[in-house]
DNA sequence: GTTTTTCCATACGGTAGGGTATTGAAACGC
DNA sequence: GCGTTTCAATACCCTACCGTATGGAAAAAC
């Protein structure tokens, strides 16, 4: 029998795990033992690199809002004449059915957020980071910035709200539909 | 001391109980002993009222897929020729800051259905259904079908979304952009 | 090689809560 | 009045977790 070498893990590790769990169940299904188990250790490891659960929880909304703030600014980076294209990509990119996890971890955090002051405060810097990078996409294209405001705040709200819906039982042809919307919020 | 007369529950007053905690908490914040309490009575009479809490779970959820088709063939009634009025009120209807319990419900259910397969296709109706009746009075507005199935999506997915939105540190002026919105939905 | 630090396992106490079994009391049928 | 039905209280058992205390092994420091 080979012994398996020890392998430290590190908040690190503990974090991105979290954050999995947090995707499927939830930020309620975030246990301690649960994940433990799933890491392949026990909560004694747990309690030597985190104070206690919610020490574990601000680090993963940390954690989310870092990579949001920074993933929105890649998405929506643009060179000069690209803008409509950039805003195009971001709905894309954003909207997309092969972000199921990212959508789930959006939806949980935001559930969480209505019980917890301190991540509606992060919910609330990282929307408005995002609203305040297509206001400035929309500038570039000319609008006013009361429009570009406005179109930002569509923007998002429809890709929010679609990623909640549950259009199976309404007949539609998809891709023309979302066609037909990207252009409407774009131009 | 006069002895409170004895007030029997039966389930509805269970499953209206357990709706104010699920807007409140999640679905899985309800909990039978806490709601009990809530209640005013011990768990005893819930496990008279109710098989376990799965039980109420669903009961719950039937309540809010009736209630919610109800309402919204209700907010999309019409005369002819006040269509475009009736979507207006919809939108104001359903986006309303006022309507914060609703929202709440509505995100916890949502929420929940990505783990419970009955929970998403309860979901999937009243999804239909709403879109359904936007739609039926976009045609009315002699739009096509395709407009008519993209634009109630566009509504929806706007109205739900925005209420997930955290525009706190986003300044505007939010009736102004309201409107905007709103003209873009739907003329 | 010994000491120290790092990381984890084990064992334990405590609380919350689901579900059952039993008892009890009020209301109802007659 | 008297039995029956309806609804609720009580007492349990059991599981899932949170958090702590302590011991122990591996690695690093020296």
């Amino acid at each position: 029998m080979e012994k398996p070498p020890r392998i430290a893990l590190d908040r690190n590790a503990w974090i991105h795990g979290a954050i999995d769990v947090v995707a499927a169940d939830g930020m309620d299904g975030l246990r301690v033992e649960v994940l433990a188990k799933k890491l392949g250790v026990t909560k004694g490891s747990f309690y030597w690199h985190f104070k206690d659960r919610r020490d574990l929880v601000d680090a993963v909304l940390d954690t989310w809002r870092e990579g949001r703030i920074r993933d929105i600014r890649k998405q929506t980076a643009a060179e000069a004449g690209a803008e409509l294209a950039a805003l195009h990509h971001t709905i894309d990119v954003y909207a997309a059915a092969k972000n199921r996890k990212g959508i789930a971890i959006e939806a949980a955090i935001r559930m969480w957020a209505r019980q917890d002051a301190a991540t509606a405060a992060i919910v609330e810097d990282v929307d408005a980071t995002r609203l305040d990078c297509t206001r400035t996409l929309f500038l570039a294209l000319g609008l006013s910035d009361a429009e570009a405001k406005a179109r930002s705040v569509l923007l998002y709200a429809y890709v929010f709200g679609f990623s909640m819906m549950q259009c199976g039982k309404f007949p539609m042809d998809a891709a023309r539909t979302r066609r037909w919307i990207m252009e409407r919020i774009t131009q």
